[in-house]
DNA sequence: TTACATTTGCTAACGGTGTTAGAAAATATA
DNA sequence: TATATTTTCTAACACCGTTAGCAAATGTAA
C-alpha cells in the first residue's frame, strides 16, 4: 500500500519543481517579474494547481527568504570556526556575510529589500534569530576580555549588523565603477573602528 | 490673449493634484497599493490623463523620490548651519538625518527602498550628488586639522552614509519595542567610533 | 469488473494592474 | 459658421493574484 507515499513522494516532487522554476525565472528575470502564471507555465502545471503547495505567492517568497537566511547562517558559522579568537571570528563573519551578499545578490534583496518587509515578515522567520546569535558571542567574548566590560553586547551588535547592511545597500544603489577596493577600505576602515570601540 | 497661459497654469494645477493625490494615497494606504487608477479617481479625471503628465506610472515615483533627497538636503543644511565646528556639524547631520527618516517614513521607504532601485534610477537623481557635497565638507574639514589626514575623506563620508542608512534600515524591518533608547545609543555610539577614527 | 468516492487538475472567471488606440467632445481659429 | 486643434473619454490589450466549480483521473469496495 505505498500509494499515500507515492502521493506525498510526487507532492514533494511538485512542490520543489515550483521553487526551482521560480528561482530559475528570479535569476533570470529578477524578483519583480516573478508571476504565478510564469511558475506554473515553467513546471507544466496549470496556474491554480500551485495553491495547492503554497497559500499564495508571499508564501513562495517567505520561503526563499527562510532559505537566504539559513545558507547566511551557514556561511558565517563556517567563517567563525575557521579562528577562536573573537576578534578575527567577527572580522571573519563580516567578510563572509559581505560576500554572501554579492554572492547571492537576489537572496539578500529579498531577505532586505523588497519594500522593506514589515514587522509581520520578521516574525515568520526565526532564522533571524540564530543569525543574532552568531554574531553576539564573539562581540560578547571580546568585550568580557576588554578594558570596556560594562558595554552593551547588544548595542555593538546592532551597530555592526547595521553598518554592514548599509555598505551593502548603499553599495547595491550605485553601479559597480570599480569601486571594489574602495568598499574593501570602506569594510576594512568601518572594522578597525568597530573592534577598537569594543576594546575601549 | 492669456488663452495658452491660461491653459498652461490649468496643465501645471492638474499636474500638482495628481501629485497631491498620489501623496495622500500614499499616506493612507502605502506605496504598494498606489494605483494610476485611483490617482485619476482622486483627481475626478479619467486614468489616461495622468499619462499627458507623467510618462509613466515610475516617473511619479521619480518625482517623489527628487523631492525626498531636496527636502533632506534642506534639512541636513540647516542642521549643518546651526555649528561651525565640523565635529558638531557631523553629529548635527546624524541627528537630522535620522529624523527625517523617521519623520517622513514613506519618503525614505520610496528613496531607498521598495525594491533597491537600480543604477537607472540613481543616474535620474542629480539630488543625490548634493546630498554628498553637503556630508563631505565637514569631514574634509575634521580630517585637514587631524592627525589622520592622509585618510581618504570619500571613505569616511562611504561609512558615515552606509552605517546611517543601515541603522534605519535595519530599525525600519523590526517593530518599535520601545527600543528608542537602544537606537538613540547606536547612533550615538556610532558618531563617538566615527569621530574619533576620523581624528585618528 | 463494476459502482462509488476521492483526489487532482483544469477552465473560466473576478477584480485588479499599467498602458495605449481611437473616437468623441470641447475649445480655439479663420 | 465652418474648420482645425486640443482635451478627455471609453474601450481595449495584456498582464496580475486568486477562487469557484466542473471534469477527469485515480483509488476503494462489492
Amino acid at each position: 500500500m505505498g500509494i499515500a507515499e507515492r502521493k506525498l513522494r510526487q507532492k514533494v516532487e511538485v512542490k520543489a519543481s515550483i521553487l526551482q522554476a521560480a528561482w530559475q525565472l528570479v535569476e533570470k528575470e529578477g524578483w519583480q517579474s516573478l508571476s504565478i502564471r510564469k511558475i506554473a507555465d515553467a513546471i507544466e502545471y496549470s496556474a491554480p494547481v500551485i495553491y495547492d503547495h503554497f497559500a499564495n505567492k508571499e508564501a513562495i517568497m517567505l520561503e526563499f527568504t527562510k532559505r537566504g537566511f539559513q545558507q547566511l547562517n551557514e556561511q558565517l558559522i563556517k567563517a567563525k570556526e575557521q579562528f577562536a579568537n573573537p576578534e578575527q571570528q567577527i572580522e571573519a563573519i563580516a567578510y563572509a556575510y559581505w560576500k554572501f551578499a554579492f554572492n547571492h545578490k537576489e537572496y539578500y534583496q529579498l531577505m532586505y529589500g523588497l519594500g522593506m518587509p514589515g514587522c509581520e515578515t520578521v516574525k515568520q522567520i526565526p532564522e533571524m534569530a540564530s543569525f543574532t546569535e552568531i554574531v553576539l558571542a564573539p562581540v560578547r567574548d571580546m568585550l568580557a576580555k576588554s578594558r570596556n566590560a560594562g558595554a552593551d553586547p547588544f548595542l555593538k551588535l546592532h551597530t555592526f549588523w547595521s553598518t554592514l547592511h548599509g555598505l551593502i545597500s548603499i553599495n547595491m544603489l550605485g553601479k559597480n565603477d570599480s569601486r571594489d577596493e574602495l568598499n574593501a577600505m570602506v569594510l576594512k576602515d568601518f572594522l578597525i573602528g568597530f573592534i577598537s570601540g569594543i576594546k575601549g
